[in-house]
DNA sequence: GATTGATCGATGCACCTGCATGCAAAACCC
DNA sequence: GGGTTTTGCATGCAGGTGCATCGATCAATC
């Protein structure tokens, strides 16, 4: 039976995790943007360049089917391409469109201010590092 | 534009809770129970007695339709039951059933173990502390 | 180089959620 | 009291997620 501070940590985490998401979505959507996942995938494309779904998968830690539904709705929105894979014809390689590019750019200022209202508003710089160092153990 | 330790903060938060949920549900699923959003609601009524959805809606967070059809799913399912409230005629009072008291119990192993699995596993007990107080002022 | 098994990605189905709205009862206000 | 606003809960609809499974391709073994 875990202990009562085990419980309250819990608790909050979940909670926390919750309620963080859901505030950057809420703010995306107001603001006419998309969800916090297609800002994922797309700095991943910009950051580390094109590649498969497969590696974006085990990179962002998304199930296989929410990828694959995620990524052919950015590329009906133009944010991304498909390309033919050369080396392996099951895949595809998943690129990042000048498009793509600008909804990123476009995403982060309101992004940042959700992680910001949520972190730095409430925590001062050595807190911060406490929390990533505990967080970290968990995930 | 937030610093690089808030960034690492937000994206553990966000996956830390996105995978502590997930493998809570996860291990009820693969038990044959229900989903964790039923536990705290059981809990909640076996600890605090009957009570109207509205007091349930703000105690726990939830989004008033999400709620609606959560109770509506518990009471086909017999572990709440739903009795018209007196004092306002508009609202019900919901009650925990012996069947749903015998669901909570049969939950809690499962879910203690998430917890632990999650917490306790990775965190000695003054960790554990210092998560508590720094999710605490981020909730 | 053929068979067998594993991997990649897509998708039908059922379920769940979010949004907007509806209806009914209460609260407010003149 | 009569009309307006607010509150409590339910629900139709559109969209997203999880699960299982499929077809296609690759890899491994013989």
């Amino acid at each position: 039976m875990p202990g009562a501070v085990s419980l309250l940590a819990w608790g909050r985490l979940i909670d926390a995790g919750a309620r963080a998401r859901h505030k950057a979505r809420a703010g995306l959507k107001a603001a006419g943007l998309p969800p916090p996942e297609w800002y994922d995938i797309l700095q991943l494309l910009g950051r580390h360049g094109a590649q498969r779904p497969r590696d974006i998968q085990h990179k962002l830690g998304i199930e296989q089917y929410t990828l694959s539904r995620l990524l052919a709705r950015m590329d009906q929105a133009g944010l991304v391409a498909m390309q033919p894979c050369t080396v392996d014809r099951r895949g595809q390689i998943t690129a990042l469109t000048a498009q793509g590019e600008a909804c990123r750019a476009a995403m982060w200022p309101t992004y940042a201010a959700a992680i910001r209202s949520a972190i730095e508003a409430r925590l001062d710089p050595d807190e911060r590092v406490q929390l990533a160092v505990m967080l970290e153990k968990i995930a």
